[in-house]
DNA sequence: ATACATACC
DNA sequence: GACTGGTATGTAT
């Protein structure tokens, strides 16, 4: 059912723009297609794969659901064809002018001087599965769940299995499919070692996920100029080849590559000879021009299903199609959209990586649980939602202004609702007072959720105003009595996280005379905390060490694709968020 | 500004 | 039997 429907409209277009005398390239019409099955013929054809996918998923929520989707879009793409049709050829000579002007500025500023790479590796999860137990790597499998798929080898893809499809459609297609629980934290550690490959050729690289990375190896290439010997590859391949074989040899990983003069043409071309390949685009515009004509436009990164099928719906498939059609575009989208089509249109991309230690603008969590409309569930999830999230916040030391609730009902239908906070925070109880009500306002007798997620957003690093509080405090001279500023009561008897704990309550305005544990996250009257915290912390340190930071240096998911099950990637056991791991992150900035 | 949609891994 | 989770960003109202 997630297979497309090629809504091949004929070219129906009126309008072939020839005053246009500032064409970057000249595009032939040459419709070449791609290969679109990359290892080898399927053992099952498409058709048989489509019809298995189908009969396995009709009838269920899920797909009433993609039907109506389906819909939805069918529904846009016809507005899209009436606006089209209501434009006029004035309109379009306009366009067209305008739009020429942008092109020539975009073509100044093509900067083909830098080397980009873009490094994925083979079916990550499933080939470090298959190195470490030798019995997996002559049959068919995949890494995740009876729920879904994080990704499949090669041998499973040739039945159709793929990333992000559940394992039990998985099974119907390969009833021999072996399913592989994932181990992200061995994932995570092979990453550790092939990132430090990756920081050879640039300290700067960009994780975008544990299995791939951009590299800008520009720099590196001009220092290595002298070092190296003369070979049948260019400088950048025979660079790059040695950084996959790197990879192998630290790893017993196979990793392919994308070697461009930008990071969106590197990603396209690190597709092309997978697995264990690579594509070197040599950095001249003729050659990025013949490139980027044939390139169907859904192997753009923004472009998506949706957006394909919306172009597909305009006769545009490839990306000569789509700069042909740049004026009748520029009227038909949003600036910004036309002006990203545009850019992909003529392969132009990023050539500057992005900051990797950009800050997050929101953080979340969610889980999908057995479809329920019982009260006292859902809010109690909403506690531990909430309570999760407050440990995240703590971890990376934001503080949200902003929660949003998510939910899905057992339809699939998904609702959001935001709240802005009196103050910024990283209270759980705080977070969960704000978003218990915006639950409950959803809550229908007959409505059931099958998914419940909290977000924080609107964040900021924690609060100068609290830090400077928190050091007035403790840069009294031992001795004086410690009072808080809020409630002026005693905090001498209070541990540094205790202090804390408090104050982020009294600062939060909270009017209760009780004490957040933050080990266990309960509230206690301030004569028993200390008891409770000592045996609650004498519990929680006896398991656990320390919190660990992360591997990734960039924000982003932390998957090869697909599924992540929480419980066995990123989420600690509860007791992970220890007094003393608690008691660092604060002690370490006073 | 809020909610919803799309995209990426 | 049972279609994810985390983050960013664009679009619509």
């Amino acid at each position: 059912m997630n297979d497309d429907f090629d809504s091949d409209t004929g070219d129906d277009d009126l309008f072939s723009d020839d005053i246009n005398h500032d064409v970057p390239f000249h595009h032939a019409g040459t419709l070449m297609e791609l290969n679109d099955n990359k290892a080898g013929m399927a053992d099952l054809d498409k058709e048989k794969i489509s019809r298995i996918i189908e009969e396995a998923s009709k009838g269920s929520k899920f797909y009433d659901h993609k039907k109506k989707q389906q819909e939805r879009i069918d529904a846009k793409i016809a507005d899209l064809l009436r606006k089209k049709k209501a434009i006029t050829e004035e309109q379009l000579k306009n366009a067209s002018a305008k739009v020429g002007q942008i092109v020539r500025n975009l073509e100044k500023s093509r900067d083909l001087s830098r080397t980009f790479v873009h490094v994925d590796m083979d079916a990550f999860y499933a080939a470090v599965e298959m190195r470490d137990d030798p019995s997996l790597r002559d049959k068919p499998m995949a890494v995740g769940g009876p729920g879904m798929l994080a990704t499949s080898n090669y041998l499973a893809r040739r039945f159709g299995v793929r990333a992000a499809m559940p394992g039990f459609i998985g099974q119907k297609l390969c009833p021999d499919l072996i399913i592989v629980p994932p181990n992200f934290e061995k994932y995570r550690a092979v990453n550790a070692i092939f990132s430090e490959v990756f920081a050879k050729y640039d300290p700067n690289y960009s994780a975008m996920s544990l299995d791939e990375a951009y590299l800008d190896i520009t720099e590196f290439l001009r220092l290595d100029q002298n070092v190296r010997k003369p070979s049948d590859l260019s400088h950048a391949e025979e660079v790059v080849s040695d950084l996959r074989e790197e990879i192998f040899l630290a790893t017993q990983l196979t990793a392919s590559a994308g070697i461009a003069p930008n990071t969106l043409l590197a990603k396209v071309c690190s597709d092309i000879n997978k697995p264990n390949g690579q594509f070197y685009l040599r950095p001249e515009r003729p050659v990025v021009a013949e490139f980027v004509e044939k390139l169907s436009v859904r192997k753009a990164c923004g472009i998506g299903k949706v957006t394909e099928q919306m172009l597909n719906a305009l006769g545009i498939t490839t990306c000569a199609e789509m700069f042909e059609q740049r004026a009748l575009l520029s009227l038909l989208f949003s600036e910004i959209s036309a002006l990203s089509f545009l850019r992909v249109s003529m392969g132009l991309g990023s050539t500057f990586m992005g900051d990797s230690d950009a800050p997050a603008k929101s953080v979340s969590n969610e889980r999908t649980f057995k479809a329920t409309s019982d009260a006292d569930f859902l809010r109690d999830q909403c506690r531990r939602l909430c309570e999760e999230l407050s440990e995240d916040l703590v971890r990376k030391q934001l503080q949200a202004k902003s929660v949003t609730i998510k939910l899905k009902t057992d339809t699939f239908d998904v609702k959001t609702r935001v709240r802005n906070l009196p103050e910024a925070t990283w209270n759980a109880d705080v977070l969960c007072r704000h978003v218990v009500p915006m639950l409950e306002s959803e809550m229908a007798p007959k409505r059931a959720f099958r998914l419940m997620g909290v977000r924080a957003s609107n964040l900021c690093e924690k609060s100068a105003n609290q830090q400077s509080t928190l050091d007035a405090i403790l840069k009294q001279p031992s001795g004086t009595e410690r009072l808080c500023p809020v409630c002026s009561t005693s905090l001498a008897k209070l541990s540094l996280a205790l202090v804390n704990a408090h104050l982020d309550r009294c600062l939060s305005g909270s009017q209760q005379d009780d004490v957040q544990c933050p080990i266990c996250s309960g509230f206690f009257r301030r004569p028993e905390i200390e008891h409770h915290a000592a045996t609650c912390e004498g519990a929680a340190t006896s398991t656990t060490p320390s919190v660990k930071s992360a591997p990734i240096r960039k924000r982003g998911a932390a998957r090869e694709d697909g599924f992540v099950p929480r419980d066995e990637c990123q989420r600690k056991p509860k007791k992970q968020l220890t007094l003393s791991a608690f008691f660092d992150q604060r002690k370490s900035e006073s």
